[in-house]
DNA sequence: GAAAGTTTGTTCGTAAGCTTTACTAACAAA
DNA sequence: TTTGTTAGTAAAGCTTACGAACAAACTTTC
């Protein structure tokens, strides 16, 4: 007789579970099933869940009352039995809004469709705001979107830059002179609709995970003014102790020396790689084989900042998020040599790096999916 | 309105949920109540778990007739109403068998109790024993502390060096020479009662966890022959893509050099850390500062390593296991001083390194966790 | 073309699980 | 002795999921 280490930790719980929960669940389920893979027959559900034809006809049925799921005809093809009455999720129920406070001097949001596609954009110049100025733009660019969504909105996405606790509060956001600022209940309180503020590092890994091809035990890293991580582990956002996870960008990287910091150390990993130090270096350069050869160093010098991460967590997926031109070549071919070179290559044979497949807006899909997750229990 | 961001992520889930299942966690809890706090009425578990009063009851003699429960008499204490009927897990109705197999030259067992006290030890020597031979011994020192147990075994636990496998199968532990052993099925066919193989640190991991002060984010260091670690996070074991996390011992520390390592690279953590190497270095070493010199150049190429890791997971404990005469001291401080300096102090701020309390015999502890927690869902 | 077989989705009755309500037993305090 | 409190149980009811059975609607087979 053996027992799975697994099966037995899953059963680790600190709070009771009621039936009405367990229904939440198995409800979430079906819609999770829906909206993968979308054209489903009541039977088709009930065969990928497990659950009965019974079960499902019951949860569907709560579903199109609530309006999230619809039928949408009988299914064409020629075969025996009863023709299959297709259900989909009702994708033109809801729209999404979605905000990314992380890039530099501009805040961008967008309002999306539930698959996460982006309908309509917009952007207000930060302009140096700091504090409630900046709120204020915060809330403002919220209530442009939300004027201009054409269906109700399911909820509110905020990715943003800096700590933020799980109920939103942005506890320090040093560029945006925010600590303690509680975005969340605010907004919500303003718009009362659903709304969800969390790292945009996490957020972007989210998206990745969502709409682009990660699995659900990545690391995302994101390179822009400064330099954050998202980690995903078993499809879930690590938050860390004190909610700082991924803070990687003022880690020091090496043992010899390095440029002085803003935060008062010397070679922090910003100081190789935040794209200001960088494209000031490269601006500085005079050949092309100069050009390469500053990109090399960043790269190595994230891959040194990452080995023990991937060797201590046994990634085997690490995507990049940031400017293509600087990221994607030599930069990305050196970290990923010097992570190979510095860890343990057969416990991470299929260790992979790449560009994210989501350009600039994953954080803003990242902030849909959150919102996604926490109204439908969706990803 | 809003939305907690950890509230839906929790709804993420991935198979249906049975009402009996439910229950099962339910019952777990019940166990679980009992085992921390020990001797509380069915009232009090009520209150502690936010079920009613009814649900444990009928929990609770279900409980009693499987004989995990049993009735220790009335509370004493002079208070208004029906005296209350003490409740405890019946803790002389189980004894635990766990297994250390990460010791150099000898594999450690003992018979424990429910409370992981240790109630009989006996150890074999490996004399060099790999493959087949090394399963045998095994098998053999598991038969005799079985024979030893004067309760009915509740389960086998066994922490392995090496990469293990969520069923229990060492994937790979070049010590032992094992390749692909079914660890965990051979034993549980031959001895008939639930067995749990995990890697040695994790197993190691989880008795800090359970019995010492670890709280549910954690990394523990262990430092021997090798050196590895183990993941908690949420109180959950981190396994990594390829069940190889917390293998650090191969990861290359720093950009200036250092000692060929065994496995072809230079510079790991382990030509640094593990035992023989520092106990040679000590031994040449002319002074007693020299000596101090020698732990301290340790200790900071352990925080080197460690920075990153605990800047990405924003990690507030470090536990160290392993020789205390080695570790306690100059190395540990020179690793926490180094650790501080390299990362963010003020996501850091309560930042804590220590040694284990539980000694030698932290991993035979481990292995009892995760019957317990295989078992009765208790941890 | 009729009969047989398949598949879908629903209805009906049942078992399991937890809750609410209401009760008895057993105590302390006044 | 009365009052009020606490522990534990019993009964009834609601929710949830299931199995059995069935009608509808289709294909395949003879």
């Amino acid at each position: 007789m053996t027992t799975g280490f697994a099966a037995g930790r899953a059963l680790r719980l600190t709070t009771k579970v009621l039936p009405e929960q367990a229904r939440g669940h198995n409800r979430s389920l079906v819609l999770q099933t829906l909206y993968r893979a979308g054209q489903q027959s009541r039977a088709d559900i009930a065969r990928e869940t497990g659950l009965t034809r019974v079960t499902i006809s019951d949860l569907v049925a709560e579903l199109i009352v609530d309006g999230l799921v619809v039928e949408t005809g009988q299914r064409e093809d020629a075969r025996p039995g009863k023709p299959a009455t297709l259900l989909d999720l009702n994708r033109s129920a809801f729209q999404i809004v979605g905000i990314d406070l992380s890039q530099y001097g501009v805040f961008r949001g967008a309002v999306l469709d539930l698959d996460g596609q982006i309908l309509h954009r917009s952007e207000v110049a930060v302009a140096g705001s700091t504090g409630a100025d900046a709120t204020a733009k915060v809330l403002a660019i919220i209530a442009s979107l939300v004027a201009e969504a054409t269906l109700p909105i399911l909820g509110i996405g905020v990715g943003s830059p800096g700590v933020v606790d799980l109920a939103g509060v942005v506890l320090s956001a040093p560029n945006l002179g925010w600590s303690g600022e509680p975005l969340q209940a605010l907004a919500g309180e303003r718009f009362g609709v659903p709304v969800v503020v969390a790292n945009d590092a996490n957020a972007a890994a989210l998206a990745e995970h969502s709409f682009g091809d990660a699995d659900s035990d990545m690391m995302l890293i994101k390179v822009g003014h400064g330099v954050g991580a998202g980690l995903l582990l078993n499809g879930n956002p690590l938050f860390g102790s004190r909610f700082a996870a991924g803070e990687i960008g003022h880690v020091v990287v090496g043992t010899d020396g390095g440029l002085d910091c803003v935060c008062g150390k010397r070679g922090c990993l910003e100081t190789w790689l935040a794209t200001p130090r960088l494209e000031r270096a490269l601006a500085g350069a005079t050949t092309p084989q100069r050009k390469t050869d500053i990109l090399r160093e960043a790269g190595q010098r994230l891959g040194i900042a990452l080995a023990p991460v991937v060797g201590a967590l046994n990634l085997a997926e690490i995507v990049l998020s940031g400017p293509t031109e600087l990221l994607d070549g030599p930069l990305a071919h050196a970290t990923i040599e010097t992570l190979r070179a510095r860890t343990m290559a057969e416990f991470h044979g299929d260790l992979s790096l790449r560009m994210t497949t989501l350009g600039e807006d994953i954080v803003m899909r990242g902030a849909a999916v959150m919102v996604l997750s926490a109204q439908l229990g969706v990803s």
